[in-house]
DNA sequence: AACCTCGGCAACCGCACAACG
DNA sequence: TCGTTGTGCGGTTGCCGAGGT
């Protein structure tokens, strides 16, 4: 390990660097057993070691405290970890402090190695355990047909929208807004509703919130039109989108509200004030969903997502959306927030 | 069998801060 | 008050083993 270094511990004074010898292990155990660990400088003196001390400590800390516990995290370490990083971030020495028997060095480690790739993987950001709304997770949208993509919202609406209505939960918030990004990105591809409809032979047929989700722009800020015809015309576009609680959870925590509007580029507090998700789409651009409402009449018309999915040759990708709705760290996240 | 690539992890680096003379 | 020393901490590096070619 060759390194230039200004630090005292370092091979210009003939103090030994590298990996530890058990030998060397062996010394430092018996020397701290004798003496304790007060000051490390002279325990390495005392010990015979040629290293210093902060070399020393390291290795006791990290390594030979009878105290550590090793081997793989388990199930709880690890939701313990994504809880108090959601809380901390990088305080790693504040983390390990919760973890009786685990170092900040292992933490570290283990978050920098499993951790943070598993929240990447699940579309979540690891640094504001947040959704991502970066490019990445855009370009992989790009990658998922528009008829397919319009399913996955569809999806997301029937499972998370309506039962919002019912019990709020900040998981849902956090499904709302990746179905924001679905919406914007459907938004700005160039096919229409009608046109998918025709490109594909078995009808998409859509959630009447999401429909409502599709035309809330006509309430002012967006150039779409409102609805030609609508199945539910007691359906107050504007009062349906996500629920009173949103609303009120908003208000009681102007954390959540400041964090959903740092890490995103959607407004929530926008989309909870107005319960519409105007915000959600690019006002520039042009193309209106056309919705098709005539097999909309009743909510058993509706084709359960999955029913559609299993007949695509791409499910699985939707299988991976539908993980990535449900992911802990996220639920944690915003629990943590709103308590 | 040799080489290459990659991921995990131990250890080091460098900065900040507190204690002390 | 200032300089020195020790310690704590987060970030980074590079060794090493496993798996692939």
């Amino acid at each position: 390990m060759e390194r230039s270094s200004t630090s005292s511990c370092d091979e210009t004074n003939g103090l030994k660097k590298g990996p530890w010898t058990p030998e060397e292990d062996q010394k430092l155990l018996d020397c701290i057993q004798k003496y304790g660990h007060g000051n490390w400088k002279e325990v390495s003196k005392l010990a015979g070691l040629n290293r210093c001390g902060k070399s020393c400590r390291l290795r006791w800390t990290n390594y030979l405290r009878p105290d550590i516990k090793r081997g793989t995290f388990s199930e709880e370490e690890e939701q313990t970890i994504l809880e108090l990083h959601a809380l901390l971030g990088n305080k790693w020495s504040a983390i390990a402090s919760r973890l009786p028997g685990r170092t900040d060095n292992e933490i570290k480690n283990f978050w920098n190695t499993h951790l943070k790739k598993k929240l990447l993987q699940k579309g979540i950001d690891p640094t504001t355990h947040m959704p991502r709304t970066d490019n990445l997770l855009i370009n992989s949208l790009a990658n998922i047909p528009p008829d397919q993509l319009l399913a996955a919202a569809n999806n997301i609406c029937i499972n998370n929208a309506l039962a919002c209505q019912y019990s709020t939960t900040a998981t849902e918030l956090a499904k709302m807004l990746y179905l924001g990004n679905i919406l914007q990105f459907l938004n700005t591809t160039s096919t229409s509703i009608d046109q998918l409809h025709h490109q594909y032979p078995s009808p998409l047929i859509l959630d009447p919130q999401l429909e409502a989700l599709l035309h809330s722009n006509s309430a002012g800020i967006s150039p779409y039109p409102p609805a030609q015809t609508s199945t539910f015309p007691n359906l107050n576009v504007t009062q349906t989108i996500l629920c009173p609680e949103l609303e009120e959870t908003s208000i009681k925590s102007n954390t959540l509200t400041q964090n959903i509007n740092s890490s995103s580029q959607y407004g929530a507090s926008a989309m909870c004030n107005n319960y519409s998700i105007t915000e959600l789409v690019s006002a520039s651009s042009p193309k209106p969903f056309v919705v098709n409402t005539e097999d909309q009449t009743t909510k058993s018309n509706i084709i359960s997502p999955k029913d559609q999915f299993s007949n695509s040759s791409t499910s699985t990708t939707f299988d991976a959306l539908g993980d990535l709705m449900d992911d802990e760290a996220s639920k944690y996240y915003w629990k943590q927030i709103i308590e």
